[in-house]
DNA sequence: TAATCTGATTTGGTATACCAAAAATCGTTG
DNA sequence: CAACGATTTTTGGTATACCAAATCAGATTA
């Protein structure tokens, strides 16, 4: 489970936290008081922190305590967008140069997700979906974009997570993955890019929903909300 | 002309190294010479590492030295093929949502270029390519777009340095960049495209090109060839 | 002579100490 | 009582010390 470096554990059990809600948007994150709370020295957990802030998580301002991030709608919008961008190029590319052996790698993702839809708690069916959609941009064989495009389905790891409460999408979500799935399969460019766009426009409507209904990320949280530790007696 | 942090201006130093082949793709960067040449310690040295890993110009694997990277044709030719596909979205949505005046400013870019081409060295007239193709990118109105756009500029700048020493270009780069301003201008989102796709083009070809005439980023220039400094006596 | 093993050295990873700037606290003053 | 200001505290930035792993060198041996 646990990643190679010290510093890359260190992000993810941040990650962890931050995805998960223990801590919030907008609350800061004091080098000293985390990496003493893991039990490390502030040297890893301040390359934690740089970790997640390139994957966009945290924001870093000079000379000042690292903020969770707080994205606005039109952040997570303006990056869906781009995501639409190089998912429709991942298929395009993908239509071009995936084997049959990824192609049928990604249909057993997407058997797995419909078969076990129901089972599944909400963060092993985000998990799933995830693998699929970055599967597919693996089967682009282009590293570049395989990679950017990871990067930014990390950075939307929560807004997702919050839109995909609702468990009415799923024989949406099924469909649409197994259209993606036909199109690649019968090498047929236009079908993938079609639903790539329509799964996508679907995902960015019910971000909006969650936005108006609980707008989580927009709330600052403000004040010292910073790590729910034990205060030990000074 | 420096940035703001230490860590941004050793980063910018050792960039510009890169940049110009005093430190060549393959040579290791140890930490501790490296910074003590700069007369800082190892710490910032080691952010400023860390931010050109994240740029693509060095490569970081674990309990190792860092290398320069060393990126093949593909690489290079996939990096493109994503660039292609967000100057493509930056241009449809910088038809729809540039104001007049960063209409107006990228028109300035391009007239600075066109006046000074013969004038300006290969160094100036690359940078003034990247305002004008950032300036466009900035004129979506998509922080995203315009960031993970710039991060790839950044990653492809030696390589179309290496690649912009022919001087021939100029009458067909001035055109193509007035294509695009036009385009922009008269919110015709194909001509933006179109001229987009063929900017892209011929830079690949020449890079192309390039690679064949000196493979030079291909060359790992082996052995110990690290940071060109008088070796003091031990 | 070439391959390999072993010890010395280099080098990245981590912990810690120190500093300066930012922030919070509290007292002062209008 | 509110607003401002000085002082203390907190916190990120940097330097340095120490460690373990990796690399290099030299010697030993087949």
């Amino acid at each position: 489970m646990g990643e190679n470096t010290l510093p890359e554990q260190i992000a993810m059990q941040l990650r962890r936290q931050i995805l998960h809600g223990t801590l919030r948007p907008g609350a800061t994150i004091k080098e000293r008081d985390n990496a003493a709370d893991l039990g490390v020295s502030r040297t890893p957990m301040r390359e934690a922190i740089r970790i997640l802030a390139k994957e966009g998580l945290v924001e870093l301002r000079p000379a000042r305590s690292p903020v969770v991030a707080s994205p606005t709608l039109k952040d997570v919008t303006d990056a869906i967008t781009v995501i639409v961008a190089l998912e429709e190029l991942s298929g395009k590319l993908a239509v071009e140069h995936a084997t049959r052996e990824e192609i049928s790698e990604i249909r057993s993702i997407h058997e797995r997700m419909q078969q076990g839809y129901d089972q599944f708690d909400h963060v092993e069916r985000f998990e799933v979906d995830m693998e699929f959609h970055m599967a597919i941009a693996r089967a682009s064989h282009n590293v570049a974009l395989a990679e950017t495009h990871a990067a930014y389905l990390r950075r939307m790891w929560r807004a997702r997570f919050l839109s995909a409460r609702t468990r009415r999408n799923r024989e949406r979500v099924v469909r649409q993955h197994g259209d993606i799935v036909r199109g690649l399969e019968e090498r047929d460019t236009d079908l993938v890019a079609v639903s790539i766009h329509a799964h996508l426009g679907h995902l960015l409507d019910s971000i909006k929903v969650a936005f108006a209904d609980a707008p989580d990320d927009a709330r600052p949280a403000e004040e010292n909300e910073t790590i729910p530790e034990a205060a030990d007696a000074k």
